[in-house]
DNA sequence: ACCTAAAGTTCGTGCGCACTTACTTCCGAT
DNA sequence: ATCGGAAGTAAGTGCGCACGAACTTTAGGT
């Protein structure tokens, strides 16, 4: 990434090495991407990037908290204009962080898995899944205030689902399995989610 | 395993060695586990591993195989002595590859995210999703066709949804998510896609 | 203009990986 | 009883990895 500026200060590079290092991670995965790779494509040498994070893991950790506080960001940012709830829900609906611009950055979180025995990580995105949870119920809880949504099923619980379809949607996209999510006549799932939380238009 | 046994025949030592990988690969990874690790687990040396497959890659491939395989014809087993429609699609949900003793088996699935840009495993990754898809909307159908289950939305997406949902509720818990799937009152997302699908008891 | 602290580089090092070559041991069909 | 082929081993090979010690360059505050 631009190889020919000299020099940056400390928070620059280390934005600049997370930006490189979430595009190496997105092809190939964590165990793949090498320290010198990364370090050719931000244009430097290896030993910088220990200067910004102790170890690889270190950095590892580094990207999932800043692709978590990004992709919450982005899903304020998208609804911070928007009053109605069921606007607001179609709204979520259709900003799956998995399936969007943001699905690289996301499937650096779901290779995570294989880090299963690391401590760090795991506090790390149990951390992230809290939080979206919690955003997730808050605005739910709303609409159902609203008699905008039944309350046949607690809120908490309609976000663990909404949560749980987004991922599985965002890993078979990632495993490229085709035509999932899709029937034959191209109603797809999210429309089915849509007519269970809203109702028909 | 057993490394008492002296000499096992090609096929016995070749089934050996995935149930070393299968073990292998789920605590740490594909990339993670190495072939003298594996080796030295089957009680064998390396260059035996390279008698049966051609390569590492190669064993992961056929892993993933058999996991599949493995996958459908335990489902199968356990409804084939169930007629009633509802009462086999509470037994699908109760079911979940995912969460179950299974679930180590599956997880190895999952890794294959990481592994994206080989064709091979994606091939191999593919076919078994068309397969298990195929199968939950043969379910499916004939419960609409009985009557037992609504034709709001078609059998093949209401699948890609079952799947969804239990694809995202296992990578959760593979991510050790604390108290996923469930809100305070202990009711689970299980719960809500029985009665979304069979209705109250 | 200077000086210092931060930004960057050169040149490693040891280790462990996937995979191989050349050889030995054993089983069972005849 | 034998002998051919399959099962197994010892001992590498080269490569590329994460990480480091010691040194040099440059920007920016005074």
């Amino acid at each position: 990434m631009t190889s020919s500026m000299k020099r940056l200060p400390a928070a620059k590079r280390k934005e600049q090495l997370l930006d490189c290092a979430l595009e190496l991670f997105a092809r190939g995965g964590y165990a793949r991407a090498t320290t010198s790779q990364l370090a050719k494509m931000a244009g430097v040498t290896e030993p910088i990037i220990y200067r910004h994070f102790e170890s690889k893991r270190d950095l590892f950790v580094a990207l999932i908290h800043r692709t978590a506080k990004r992709t919450l960001q982005h899903w304020e940012d998208r609804l911070a204009d928007i009053k109605d709830p069921p606007e607001r829900l179609r709204r979520i609906l259709g900003d799956n962080p998995m399936t969007h611009e943001s699905a690289e950055e996301y499937r650096v979180l779901l290779q995570a898995i294989t880090e299963v025995d690391d401590e760090e990580v795991q506090k790390a995105i149990a951390k992230h899944f809290a939080e979206l949870h919690k955003f997730l119920t808050r605005e739910l809880t709303i609409a159902q205030d609203r008699k905008k949504l039944g309350r046949v099923f607690s809120a908490e619980l309609i976000a663990w689902i909404l949560i749980d379809v987004g991922l599985g949607y965002g890993v078979l996209n990632a495993l490229k399995v085709p035509k999932q999510g899709e029937d034959r006549e191209g109603k797809s799932v999210r429309d089915v989610m849509e007519r269970l939380l809203v109702g028909r238009r």
